[in-house]
DNA sequence: CGATCGCTTGAGTAGGATCAACAAGAGTGG
DNA sequence: CCACTCTTGTTGATCCTACTCAAGCGATCG
């Protein structure tokens, strides 16, 4: 982990965020005006669950994985956030981390005091409103990922993320990069990393072609039947 | 379902909830001001998922089951809401209901207007402070049912249920009632019935004594064990 | 060129779902 | 009060999914 000096293509990536992007131009400025950043590297652990932080952190590149501990030591993801997205916002209010996270990869992060940002969130109805929304966002995310975890199968929820990676057209076939690791895939879908290569294998008598990390769809009725 | 008015131990019902709790009482009685109760009873459904939702939910007695519905019309149940309890905030927000709701019990629930609570957030920093402390606290919820559900066994599940419901102290013996139907915790911690049951008779070996809703535990550390 | 890493594939296993039968209450109505 | 039914929960048997462990394969890197 090294700290380093913002620069102005990270500016515009708080800028277009979904959290930051809500809010006027001035605001999001006396915000950053105290960001910290620092980078870390594949398996840095940024922070334990049930550690106190006393920031809110966000991603600037990379990618970060959140995840709880289990008594035996397995590990089971409960959010995964790249680019752009804010996380251990919650710990604001809570005071402790309800998880631990670590860079998935190398990953330049930002970091807020989260007592000023919780003080500003007071004193400013939009900085008060964008965290609502955010958070009904992250609500409804985790939500649907229990959802998924319940009522479908690995090979769903697959195609599942397969087709959520689509465009909206009605084009039937398309293709896409990965933007992680398999075994990163894996972990948020709550699945073993072989169990997503079964069902990659599975899919691929759908039409579903994988090169490395190039997922090839060549009949997306053939998907969503499933 | 069929509407009706509120008494005065509804009113204390929302001075103690966690979400009006924090509020001070005017504020309360405001948004209490244009509350509208209704009663439901068993398996009536109060909203399915897809639908725009226009009111936010308190229960002001009962239980409300709130769950999805896969393809195959299995349904798995994302969160459960007892009294004092609000649900369907993020509709709020999001617009459209993320899951269907279902009285689980005959339920005296009260609704308020999303707008209006909406523009009373943007305005007053103290309610816009009570939602975000909300919204971290279901977000909290929904993430340890996730890890739960990734982490633990249907007994394991189970017996952190039970530890959850036992007093702080270091007795290694107590009781308690469960607050619903067998079948109702069944869903809320993602088992079958059967499956339950089954735990229940695991844990029977570890000094755990069901009869009917009644719980006795004898041996608190061998549940601890587990 | 070995060595490591990321992924795939195979075989065995465990946990839980499903289906079905059954027991124990709780109402209901005569 | 008793028979009847309906509901709720338990138990048994079977099956299926996904985990675990182990081996193999290809790519990348020193």
């Amino acid at each position: 982990m090294k700290t380093l000096q913002m620069t102005s293509s990270d500016r515009t990536t708080f800028l277009t965020s979904r959290f930051f992007g809500r809010l006027p131009c001035s605001t999001v400025d006396a915000i950053l005006e105290d960001a910290r950043l620092s980078t870390f590297k594949e398996h840095d652990i940024l922070f334990h669950q049930g550690d106190s932080i006393v920031d809110v952190f966000f991603v600037l590149s990379g990618l970060i994985r959140l995840y709880r501990v289990g008594k035996d030591g397995r590990q089971a993801d409960v959010a995964v956030f790249s680019k752009g997205e804010m996380f251990a916002d919650n710990t604001m209010y809570l005071g402790r981390a309800t998880a631990s996270a670590e860079a998935a990869e190398a990953s330049v992060i930002a970091r807020f005091d989260s007592a000023k940002l919780r003080q500003l969130a007071a004193a400013d109805p939009d900085v008060a409103q964008a965290f609502i929304e955010h958070l009904c966002h992250r609500g409804k995310m985790t939500e649907d990922l229990l959802a998924q975890d319940r009522l479908l199968t690995a090979t769903q929820r697959v195609a599942s993320y397969i087709l959520s990676h689509c465009p909206n057209g009605t084009a039937t076939s398309f293709s896409f990069r990965l933007p992680f690791q398999k075994s990163v895939l894996a972990g948020k879908l709550g699945l073993a990393p072989e169990a997503l290569s079964r069902a990659f294998s599975t899919l691929r008598r759908s039409g579903v072609i994988v090169k490395g990390r190039i997922i090839e769809i060549h009949d997306r009725l053939a998907l969503e039947r499933f």
